[in-house]
RNA sequence: GGCGGCGUAGCUCAGAGGUAGAGCAGGUGAAUCAUAAUCACUCGGCCGGGGGUUCGAAUCCCUCCGCCGCCA
């Protein structure tokens, strides 16, 4: 049996899951189902990076040993996973014996074969990213990937002799079209590799940073991050512990990855692969990156996509078709409200909800709950058939978008063969029995194929369909055959597949991002109000230009709050989870009308609004774009 | 600064020498099986600006403008 072996990176456990994350499991999680479909032997793997300095510092931060930080913040990548229906066969921790072991059988096998050697080294190093930087690439102190400021290291490393590699990548990706996608992305990475290669510091001194994988020949050592993390993709299917097993999987289909670390994949991985005499992965592909609202995603601007909310309010389904409908692979995408509405309601509930309906109740109306006698099919066979291979193809370029489409001309067409054919018009006149059957039948078995086709991206419509159809879940493997379905065979209309939405009630699609616990207090009940009592609060958008810590107090913070016509001093008491730089450029809600105030010596003209008790869980922010100046109500 | 990409209908994009396209949105009508869904027709473009090559240019070349990558 064919097999096929797909990864998604391991992400960052330290990172709270998100849009983009989610973006890359539901693709990688795509073809793992399409694969299966076909009937192939899948190996599909996803899993969490839990070592380096920010997970170590984070742990240290709440008071817990990392061990146990990791163990708890895995679960909300776990947790999402399965809310999402992505059907991993494994889920890697980097913290794992068995990924940790290969890590080191593979330094041995490096410093074995003299691919490693050790060198004093100094430069730049920039904390949040852990890695360091050459003299020239750093100006005036700061980072030139994040702007932070660096400091002046020096460090005895352990070095891969990762620059003998280079001609050899550049003739394999000159060789193989299909290594590194799409093609921009391939011309960037010969760009990189036109210029000189240097060697690659995989290791990190443990008196600096603890928390990692031991060097196994050098007690001072461990690993450094991206070497330990590249090497699930092997150390998962059996390298160094089952070599049958290995051998099936190895090399990879495709690594699945987000464009900001294709560099990692396509040079260090593939010369760490070259230097452990492994074969290459088929593909590389570098998918793009998701804004909102036209804007970047960022912490800062607190406007994460949650896909937790999206699936509360539209269902997983719709979440995962809109984010592989919508952009096509590679491309960056924008995720908006009314675009994911846009789609939902003209896709899903119009165009394929409302044909499965109005199908289903034909058949219960006219030919009592039963499949009908088929008939001439017009066309329909064909149609079905031609689209799975276009689907073929496009799902083996990675076009999720186009196999979308080719999959809803036949929802378009099934649509109008209804208008065409009109079967209300045939149930009325005894003798066209046989046609109206005809019709009917070759919709029940043009629905059962369109099932089957989306099934890899929507698993939970396409089993709703089936069993509307009186089947069980779609099978893996075996050929799409037309007629299937048997005449008398009971059908189950089931209620609408995918509710329009009429209201575009403002809901929460972005997050907050949570600290691990904050418990939720009860909070008493006050007396009711009447709306002239709210009348008398002035509240208005702000927008915060400036802000700093007030000396000597953990919470307070002192802003300058733009209110369109004027900028106030506001102090706010949300330092404990806001940190100033993050805020400047957010809109807030403001009271505006409180009477001045005195804080530690300073006036705070205003109050921002914030959930939460003694500790401010989240400000109040807005979904839709608006001014600063502009009055809440 | 170097290399590359993009700019086409209100919006999102396809088209890569031969009569400007799709989906959504807008307009008109038909139909009543269906989730106010569907279907048909329709409105809508100096194809970023300018110059060139060509019988003919969204398409090829040059240049300018505006966005965006990768590298420095």
């Amino acid at each position: 049996m064919s097999s096929y072996y797909i990864t998604t990176p391991i992400y960052y456990v330290n990172d709270v899951p998100h849009i983009g994350h989610a973006y890359t499991t539901i693709a990688a999680d795509v073809l793992a189902r399409y694969h299966r479909l076909r009937g192939e032997d899948v190996f599909f793997l996803t899993g969490t990076d839990e070592h380096g300095q920010k997970v170590q510092q984070a742990a240290a931060k709440r008071g817990v040993a990392p061990q146990q930080h990791v163990d708890e913040l895995v679960i909300r990548f776990e947790q999402l996973w399965k809310r999402l229906d992505i059907s991993n066969d494994d889920f890697v921790r980097t913290t794992q014996r068995r990924h940790t072991a290969v890590v080191q059988e593979i330094l041995r096998r490096l410093q074995a074969q003299g691919e490693l050697y050790r060198h004093s080294y100094e430069g730049w190093y920039c904390l949040p990213d852990e890695r360091f930087w050459a003299n020239d690439e750093v100006s005036d102190g700061k980072c030139p990937e994040c702007g932070r400021p660096v400091e002046r290291l020096s460090e005895q490393n352990y070095f891969f002799k990762m620059s003998r590699y280079r001609e050899r990548l550049i003739r394999h990706i000159d060789t193989h079209p299909d290594f590194i996608r799409p093609e921009a992305r391939r011309n960037e990475v010969l760009g990189f590799l036109a210029q000189p290669l240097g060697d690659l510091c995989i290791s990190r001194p443990r008196a600096r940073l603890p928390w990692g994988v031991p060097f196994p020949f050098d007690d001072a050592f461990v690993t450094y991050v991206w070497v330990d993390a590249l090497v699930n993709y092997i150390s998962i299917p059996g390298y160094g512990t089952d070599e049958a097993r290995f051998a099936r999987w190895w090399p990879a289909n495709v690594h699945l990855v987000g464009k900001d670390i294709l560099t990692t994949h396509a040079v260090y991985w593939s010369t760490l692969l070259m230097a452990l005499g492994l074969d290459l992965p088929s593909t590389i592909y570098a998918h793009g990156w998701w804004t909102v609202n036209g804007e970047k995603m960022s912490k800062s601007r607190g406007n994460v996509v949650d896909p937790g909310a999206m699936v509360d309010e539209f269902g997983v389904d719709p979440f995962r078709y809109f984010v592989l409908r919508e952009v096509p692979f590679g491309h960056d995408g924008d995720f908006s409200r009314d675009a994911f509405i846009g789609r939902y309601n003209s896709d899903l509930a119009n165009d394929l909800g409302n044909l499965v309906s109005r199908t289903l109740t034909m058949i219960e109306r006219y030919c009592e709950s039963r499949v009908p006698q088929p008939g001439p099919e017009d066309d329909f066979e064909e149609l079905v058939a031609a689209t799975a291979r276009e689907v073929d193809n496009s799902l083996r370029d990675f076009q999720f978008h186009r196999a979308l489409q080719e999959i809803w001309i036949i929802v378009n067409r099934a649509n109008r063969y209804i208008e065409t054919s009109a079967p209300w018009t045939l149930a009325k006149n005894p003798s066209a029995r046989p046609h109206l059957d005809a019709v009917l039948y070759t919709l029940a078995e043009t629905l059962r194929h369109i099932a089957r086709l989306i099934s890899p991206f929507m698993p939970q419509s396409a089993r709703a369909i089936f069993e509307s159809l009186g089947l069980a879940d779609v099978p893996n493997g075996g050929p799409a055959a037309w007629g299937v379905l048997k005449a008398g065979h009971p059908i189950h209309k089931a209620p609408p597949l995918f509710p329009r939405t009429v209201t575009p009630h403002p809901v929460r699609i972005v997050m907050d991002i949570p600290e691990p616990t904050v418990a939720v207090s009860p909070t008493p009940q006050l007396a009711p109000i009447g709306i002239e009592d709210f009348a008398k609060i002035d509240l208005r958008v702000g927008k915060i230009v400036a802000a700093e810590r007030v000396p000597k107090s953990s919470k307070l913070l002192k802003l300058q709050v733009d209110l369109g016509t004027e900028t106030r001093q506001v102090l706010a008491g949300i330092g404990t989870k806001y940190d100033p730089e993050a805020l400047i450029g957010r809109l807030v809600a403001v009271v505006a009308n409180l009477k001045p105030a005195k804080l530690m010596g300073l006036e705070s003209q205003g109050m921002i609004l914030a959930a939460g008790d003694k500790e401010v869980a989240s400000l109040i922010g807005f979904v839709e774009p608006v001014q600063p100046g502009m009055k809440i109500k």
